[in-house]
DNA sequence: TCAAAAGTGTTCAGCTTACACCCATGA
DNA sequence: TCATGGGTGTAAGCTGAACACTTTTGA
């Protein structure tokens, strides 16, 4: 009964099976949406597209390695967001999930040169998810709480979008993101512009009415944004 | 050299140890401080605590019972981190680490009821630490880093702090984990005043000067500040 | 009566919010 | 010339920073 033997180390360590689990995001159709794969083939239940890590990889290494094969590139904004280890999580396993989110445009996964690669995913809106496997429900929760904090206090929702775009759909994938459709336009555009990241490219989109400029982030960016205080 | 294949689970998936690390804070002697246990014994080395998981254990309820066996009680704020699992972050052996932060009153670690249990850590200031083994660095100021996050958008240097307190003792908290001083005491008072989480007992503390009120955490209080929005 | 520390009120600058307005294009 | 969406300026109100002030105790 003394617990201090396992503190020590006196006991040999038992043995996990580790994987990563990653909450991919895109923006399309106006909507925020996460890549799925079917829990069983044919059956109603989806889950998150999971890697075991590998015995010599890191797992930021092996949440890359997923990306590359789900989406066929790992240039994918990746970051790890918790680690969720109840030993009943999946029945009559014993498996700690590292989870990660990703952020990836959504043109890109009909304009890159393997799109076959991507045929194992769905994409489902996270307004209207089915039914899903295991924890993975909480963890997209979590992913999106995360999501949302971080799109506050950086400039990631760029990450969701193409590299060229005009304030109206930055605008658009800020409000889809937040689940708020109620920012001011004006204001919205005045932060943007005092943040001083975008910067004009000299073509435009057009639209129903006035063509909108199209701007592009800067190479020289501060993408993050120093963090006020909340309290005191 | 099919990644796929591993994505399917096909091969039997690679077998790890898992520990949680834990970076227990505390405040004292008008100082931020951590429990560091030596790395080997007479080495001018340290560690963080750390604690194998269990074959049967979540990782929060790893860290509860090292905090137990550390401190006496596992009555303590704790957080999860974030995981390191890079494959050469401790020579000649793979373990991945899951890192916790834990906060917990100073008071206590003189007034619970066995205290020779708390024997095995030292408590070393932030400001000045001695070097660490592993990792062990990074993840001290990845946790120092989220614990100032932390205290900035929810209550919790409360945590550190004795059941009853007065606003100087929480204004002092604030600018040590800060690493602030200059906070202006009137601001701090009426911003605390505004959050309606304190309610004075009738009490007062002794000081040089007029004598302070003592005040308490309200137990309805809602400690969680909802976040402000930093972008757009 | 003085030092020390607790505790409060007031001002001003800067930011957020709300909203009104003009501009450029296609039908 | 009208509908549509792009794009901007400004006044009102709120928040935070700075600072001066009063209060209560012990020496």
């Amino acid at each position: 009964m003394n617990s201090a033997a396992s503190l020590n180390g006196t006991d040999s360590p038992p043995c996990f099976e580790v994987v990563v689990d990653t909450v991919i995001f895109t923006l399309g159709d106006h909507d925020l949406k996460i890549g799925l794969v079917e829990h069983k083939p044919g059956s109603e239940q989806w889950r998150l597209p999971g890697c075991s890590i590998a015995a010599a990889e890191a797992p930021d290494a092996t949440a890359r390695r997923q990306m590359k094969s789900l989406l066929g590139t790992s240039e994918v904004y990746l970051q790890q967001l918790y680690t969720f280890g109840a030993p009943e999580r999946i029945p009559e396993r014993r498996v700690i999930s590292v989870s990660y989110f990703a952020l990836f445009a959504y043109e890109r996964l009909h304009h890159h040169d393997n799109q076959e690669q991507t045929e194992g995913i769905d994409w489902h809106s996270v307004y209207d998810l089915p039914p899903l496997a295991f924890d993975h429900g909480d963890i997209v929760d979590y992913a999106l709480t995360r999501l949302r904090y971080k799109i506050e206090y950086s400039a990631v929702a760029f990450e969701l979008l193409p590299d060229e775009f005009t304030l109206r759909e930055l605008q658009e994938a800020y409000m889809i993101i937040l689940n708020d459709h109620k920012l001011d336009k004006a204001n919205f555009r005045k932060k943007i512009r005092e943040a001083d990241i975008l910067e004009p490219i000299s073509r435009y989109r057009e639209t129903g009415g006035r063509p909108a400029k199209l701007y592009r982030v800067r190479p020289d960016a501060q993408l993050e944004v120093k963090a006020r205080r909340f309290f005191p």
